[in-house]
Parts: structure tokens; sequence; C-alpha cells
DNA sequence: CTGTTAGGGTTAGGGTTAG
DNA sequence: TCTAACCCTAACCCTAACA
């Protein structure tokens, strides 16, 4: 079915045929007709009488009129139009299925109540989408087309319109305006840059202010995109990262069936990997002679690893056999690992009044606001690892250490929670010692991942706004975090 | 043959008939000796000789005649003893047995150079201490056996003296001396207690100084394997965790002991919640309908079972109230749990030679070298389910019966260890009436118990796994990070 | 501009501690 | 003994900085 829409389009636009890329009206479309509860069966049906009927009477009308004469699917294709009142209808229809309506953990939608229809559909389409996910605005000939085989609907009118109207107001408000969109639904960098076809790390340094502005051409599809999204909620991003949904309650229920059948294994659910001992000595080794291997160290680590726990008859399962991905992940995750627990120690010995030196410096003073942190910040690379193989020396490119306010914010902790005593200082170094930083911490403590950026309950900051906002959140929060382990029990 | 060790061991302690436990050591060692090749028959007569040999030797050599100048009377098993002793006139037999002596990864002695003394003849015996070693401390046999067949050898001499120091120092001081021996070298209390035959939850009680001392004997088992495992790292513990010896000067080094040393801290003091009835069967149902909520999810979740238990009139207190936090615990707990049972049922009728598919998927690793289990475990995948029917009927708390499943595995269990006899099931009881999973319990019965929080490291059963290898990032709609799918040089 | 990837975050599996 | 609460960490996600 996914194909038999484009049929469409493809009878008038011939070059289109090369790139099998589906605009974000297409998808906005074929989710607002699955919404409406038509089949597969019921929408190729319809499509083809459709394509009849087309042909018949195109040179007549070219407008949709026609189409929507076609009068079958009630409820179809006014598209564009109303996803207000399309989702209406069917948002009954799901409502009974579960108590709670969007229990599948992350696509559960936030606090927040910006658009609420099509939230749920959009769950149920995920899959759908999923596989449709070739979804990526059709840059060149996005503006082509539309001049072209669409008849401008109301709608579509108004985005133009819309769109060049942004065109015309100053950039860094909306980009701004952009970013807080972004920001408030929860739509990463990634998921845009897939549905514009602009490069995430493009929209970063753009929306960032930094550098060159966007091409024209660009950034027209990039405010079409928004203008879109921001009038169809969910229209473009069924294809979201999240969104776990359809079968997330069975799938784990049962512990085994599942697995087999269903090759669908959603994020990190299965069972865990474990490094092997030997592995680990393996790496190790490595790891002090550089923090970053590149990808072809990381593969010539694996076989190493391979050849270790290569038993003589035996061949490795796929699960035990280290890829290079499981050693890219081990040393970021071991790099990530002593850094905190540098900070830890430094937020410590600073609590004592002993000041540490960082070495590496740096601070990219990624706050916004306060600097007061920034400067003592200034970071701490690996007190501890130097000794090793003098790790950050290494690194290639951006091996500095980025937000450092962590440490910072240790201090804060340890001081809040007591103090002085060589014990005392145990309850936050409890508190740190597992991967969390601080901000993480009081999240957890608190409501426990509520704050989680992206899957959890709350909204959270991202980019530079988080280090202010989040600064001050983690003071509040630390209050609960010390009510926590003080006596979470009371 | 896993019934020959003990009978030489009944040879002369009639009252240990009706406890024929075995350490998981033993079982370990077992599996060891029993994946060196070596056939029953072999194995049998090895232990044949040695008994001989040993009991030549034991005459001459006054080294145990002290032990046998009945100075012992008191208490004690010379069990531990014998081990090391006996060792010494066998080893040249052994020695050729095994490759690797005592290269099994766990016992080999970690960096830690304390008690050098010894360690010569230690690391000759290694091997066969390894074996041998069913270092368990038969509790309440310690007394008679002791006095009865083993000379004490000059180890034993100074760890009974230890021992009858330790007993007249200050607890408190020797708990803190534990603690910190047993944070440095990474032993878990688990491993103590089963060591020890101390409960692990006694010991963390004990440790911690809270409420009253051990009773005397314990107390007494308690240090005797204290001193030994001082003197003789590895011994009683041939299941060590990261093999972080060498290599790992810094880094993790330093860390721990920050953590550890100053005593791994948990505030966790106060009454201990309790899950009221009403409250788990809002749970259930939540659960049963999705395993993982988000945090709005288990926001509403708490909220739910707080409106089921509260009283009119009353507040609830903190103590009482349900939070998303321990909302969050349970569901992460119930998810183990659920997973631990359907392991074990899994192990159960592999054991049966059902095959199987893991069901939630063990983790790659397993131990070592062994594949003693390997042979059970299938790789092909099944949906296993032994028809949920049986088990799976709900019940008010754990849905799975536990005793149910614990006393299957016993099957499993039983069959490597020695067998038949209901007592004779009892170490195996011991070792799944925890949360462990199967795979702990491989990882006990193989020796290693190297995955535990300290190390990392970790090896588990490495039975079948599911390959979903590919699974992994197909998921992966956005592909953000080629990283892992591109091979960029540099 | 785009492709990588460092480093901040997070989730959830395996395991442990302690009330 | 049972299990709530917590630790450790593999595998990801995300943004942004580099090349």
């Amino acid at each position: 079915m996914l194909r038999t829409f484009p049929v469409v389009l493809l009878e008038t636009m011939s070059h289109y045929t090369d790139e099998p890329r589906f605009t974000i009206e297409q998808i906005d479309l074929l989710q607002r007709l699955r919404r409406t509860g038509m089949t597969r069966h019921e929408i190729l049906h319809a499509l083809e009488t459709l394509d009849r009927l087309d042909q018949e009477h195109s040179d007549k009308f070219g407008r949709r009129s026609s189409y929507g004469g076609g009068s079958y699917s009630n409820s179809t294709n006014n598209v564009p139009a109303s996803s207000s009142t399309a989702t209406a209808s069917t948002q009954t229809q799901h409502s009974g299925m579960s108590p709670s309506p969007s229990n599948s953990y992350d696509t559960s939608p936030q606090p927040c109540t910006t658009n609420q229809n099509g939230r749920e559909s959009n769950e149920r389409l995920s899959a759908f989408n999923g596989k449709m996910s070739p979804t990526r605005y059709p840059l060149a000939n996005s503006l082509a087309q539309r001049s072209y085989s669409f008849e401008a609907s109301e709608e579509d009118l108004d985005i133009d319109d819309k769109v060049e109207e942004l065109m015309r107001r100053d950039s860094s408000v909306i980009k701004e305006e952009i970013k807080a969109f972004l920001a408030n639904r929860r739509i990463s960098q990634a998921v845009v840059a897939q549905v514009t076809g602009i490069s995430q790390s493009r929209i970063s340094h753009w929306l960032l202010q930094q550098g060159s502005d966007l091409s024209e051409q660009k950034k027209r599809a990039f405010y079409r995109w928004y203008q879109l999204e921001k009038t169809n909620p969910g229209a473009t991003l069924s294809m979201r990262p999240a969104p776990i949904p359809i079968e997330e309650p069975e799938w784990r229920q049962t512990p085994p069936p599942v697995t087999a059948t269903s090759g669908t294994f959603r994020l990190r659910r299965g069972s865990r990997f474990t490094w092997r001992k030997e592995c680990l000595a393996v790496m190790e080794s490595y790891f002090n002679e550089n923090q970053y291997p590149d990808e072809a160290k990381r593969e010539e680590i694996a076989n190493a690893c391979n050849a270790v726990i290569q038993k003589p008859g035996k061949k490795l399962s796929d699960l035990e056999r280290v890829t290079s991905l499981k050693v890219y992940n081990w040393f970021a995750n071991r790099r990530k690992e002593i850094k905190r627990r540098a900070n830890i120690e430094a937020a410590i010995l600073e609590s004592h009044g002993i000041d540490v030196q960082s070495p590496g410096g740096h601070s990219n003073s990624d706050d916004v606001d306060g600097n007061d942190y920034s400067e003592q910040v200034s970071l701490v690379p690996q007190p501890r690892v130097p000794k090793r193989g003098r790790a950050l020396v290494t690194h290639e490119r951006g091996s500095l250490p980025r937000a450092n306010q962590t440490s910072r914010v240790l201090v804060l902790l340890c001081c809040n929670c007591n103090g002085e005593s060589g014990r005392a200082q145990l309850p936050c170094l409890n508190v740190l010692s597992n991967q969390y930083s601080p901000t993480r911490i009081c999240c957890h403590t608190t409501g426990h991942l509520a704050s989680t950026q992206w899957g959890g309950g709350g909204k959270m900051f991202r980019g530079r706004q988080r280090s202010r906002e989040g600064r001050r959140r983690q003071e509040d929060l630390l209050q609960t975090s010390k009510l926590h382990h003080s006596r979470h029990t009371q």
C-alpha cells in the first residue's frame, strides 16, 4: 500500500521515480487515511477506483474535489485539511482500548497536552510509519512538485503562504520559535532531519544561530515542515524513535515466545550482553593505549576479543561475538565512567576545601547564563586517568570534556547533604555512584525518571537552556533527593 | 563422581550425612574437574590415591601432628585445612591432570600479595585446592570433625590461632576490617554466605553492627573463613568477580575504595516499606497491561494505589504512600522475577531433555570454558512456554509460584550436583532461593561469580541465545548514527 | 554542507544489599 | 526468608563540535 499512493503521483511526476521518497504531505495523508480506520484493502480499492476516476476526469477537474467525488470512504481525504476532524472520528475508537490509553511508556504523551489528537493514532500507526520511513522530504523536488501536480488545497495554500511569511520574517526569531517547538513537542533534530532531508548536524548548527544561514531551499523546506507539523501535529513524525507501540504489552508478557517470533526487538529490552573478563582484559589494555579507537581499531579489538574467547570447536554465537559496536559502546561508557568518577572525587575534595585543579580544563562554557560555575568547572579530565595511557592526549577530535558543571553540582550535593565527616559524604557518593549526573540524580530520586528528557514524563531542557534551568532545577530537586536518601522510608 | 568426594568426608564424619550439602565452590570444582576430561573413574581413582597418600603422610609429617596433637578439640573443622595440606602430597599426581591447574580465572590469585608466605605452596597447590577445596564450613559439624579425621597443617594451626585471636578482639573493629576486605577483594556477601553457611542477610546485619552479635559458632566460622581467605586468596572463593588484577592500577583501584572502603553506604534506614495487597492487585493489573510504564503512568499507578489504601479520614504517611519510584522499583523487580522464573523453568525443562528456548535470553558469556551446560542448552529457538496454565496462575503477589519453581530447579542442579536425596537438594535450593536467576546459578556452580556488581565482568550462561543481532538497529528508523553501519576509518 | 562521533543523558537487565 | 531498593553498566538517544 505504501507504494500505491506514490503511484498516483508518479503518473504525473516522472522525475519522482528514482527517489521513492515521500513527502511530508504524503505521509500526512496516509496517516490520516489510516486514522480513519480504513483497512489497507479498502484503501487500495479506493485508490484503484480513484485512479480510474482520475483518468476519466482528470481533464475536467484537477481538483481533489473530484477525488472526494469518488465518494467512497466517507471520512477520507479531506485529508490535508482537518486533522482535527479526521482524528476526532477515530478518537473514540481507541479511547476504549485500554484503561490506560497510552501506556507504551515512551509514546505516552508527556504531561504536555499538546496535540492530543493524533497522538494516539500515532501509536497505532507507528509500525506502519516505520516502514514508510523513507520519509525524507524530497527537497529538490518539493518545489516543483507542489506547484505542479497538486492543486493546492486550502490547507496547502495556507501552508505555502505561511512558509513564505516565515521566509520574510527574521529567521533568528523563528529559530527560537522552532527550537521551542521542538523542545515542547520533543521532536528530535534527527527526526526533523529525516523528514526534511537536511542533516541533523546542519539543523543543529543553524538553530544555534551559528554560521551561515540555511540555503533558501532548505530553509523553505524546514519552514514548510514546521508549518505542517505545527498545523497537523504528528503528521510528519510518525517515525519518532521512541514509539515502542503496538505489541508492546505482549512482547515481554510471556518472556520467551516473543523473542523468537517478532524480530522486533526494541530497545534494550532483551537479555543483556555481558563482557567476559578475558575480553575486558584485552580492552583494558587497548584502552590504556588509546581511549578513542577508530573503527579500524575497534574492529581489531573486537577480533582480539573474539580470538580470546573463541573456543576450538565452537563458533561464537551472535550474542557472544564481540563486535566493533560493542567495543565502541564499551569505550564510550568507560570514558564516561572514568570521568564520572573523577568528577565525584573532585567534588568531594572540593567539598573539603581542597581545590582540585583540573588539568584538562576547558569549559565549554555551556552555561548560558551563569558562569558561576563555569570557571571552576573547568573540568576535570580525569585526574586519575593520567597515568594510564595518558588518555586525553589522544583525542583527535572533540576530545575535550564538555559540560562539567557536573562536578560542581556534586559539590553542591555533598554540601547540602551534610558535608563534612568522612562518613557523611558517603551518601552523596552513593547517589553519585551511578552514571547519573546530578541532574539525573535529582530526577531519579525525586520522580525517578520523571524528567527524562525524552522518554519520561517531564520535559527537559535541551541544548543550552539545559544548563541554566537544569541547575536551578537540581537545587530544588535536591531537597527531595535528600529526603529520599536520608529516609525514603520516612 | 559427585559422590566420591563427599564420600571421603563421610567416612569420618558420620554426622555429615544428613547434610550433604555442597558449596558452590564444590560444585564448581567438580564441574571443572569433569571439564578436564577426567572420567568419573579416573577421578575416583585419583581420589582414592589421594586419600591414601594423605593418610600415609599425615602420620609421617608432624606438620599436622600438631593437629593430631589434639589441641583443637575445641572447635573446628579441619576440613578447610585438609584441602591445603592434603594437596601437598598429591600435588604431583594431579598436576598433570589438568593442563591449567589454577588458571581457571577465578582461582587465580589477584594481585593482592597478602600472605606471601604459604604462597608458594599455595600456588603449587592451587590446582588441587581449586578442585578439592570443598571448603565449606560445615558449621554444625565443625566441632566434631576437626579433631577427628585430618591432621592439622601448619596453616591450620595458624588459622586456628588467628581465629581465636580474632575472637578475642573487638568485633566491631574486625567487622570493619572484614568489610574492607570484602570490598577490596570484591567478595559478595552472598558468596561468603554460601561458603560459611551463614545467611547473607545475617552477615549483612552483623557487618553493619546492628543487632545481636553472631553466635560464637558462626562467628568463629566466619573468622575462620576470613582468615583462610585472607591467607589463601581464592581458596574459598573460586569465584571472584573481576579479574581486575594487574592492569587495573588506577582507575578502578581508586574509585571503588572511595565508595567501597568507606563503606558502601546506603541510608536505607528506617522501616521497610511493604506493599499492601490492594496495591499489588492494582499494580498487577497494570503490569499485565504494560510492564514498562513511563513516569506518567507510574504516577498514575501510584495514585491508584494510594486511592485504594487511602482511608477516609487519615492521610497516608510518607511511609505508606506509594510513590512513582516505588512503583518503578516494583516493576523492575517484577520483571526480573518473572524472567528469573522463566529461566528456571527453562532450565528445568532442559534438564529433562526438553529443549527450550531461552526465555528472557541469558546473557552471552558464561563461564570461562565450561560448556558443561551448553550441552543441555540448545540453540534452537523455541517458544518455550510450558503451558502457562500450570504455573502462571495468578497469585496474589508473585504470580508465579515460587516454591514450585524452585523445587523444580533442584532437579536440575541436583542432577549435576549429586543427586538424589532430598537433602542433597538443599544446596541447590539455597542457591536458587535467591533472586539469582539460573544464570547466576551457573556462575556459582561454575565458579565465577565474576559478574557481581563489583567486578563488572560477568559471565553467565552461555547457552542458546537467540540471535537477534540484526534486530538491533533495524528498528532504528532514524539511524542517526551511521556510526555503527558505516565504516569510517579514522 | 555532511559524516562522525564525543560526551551528556537515559533505560532496563543482571546482580547485590539490607530491612 | 522475602523482597524493596539500589548498584553497575550495555546499549542507545541526542546535540553539537570537528573534519
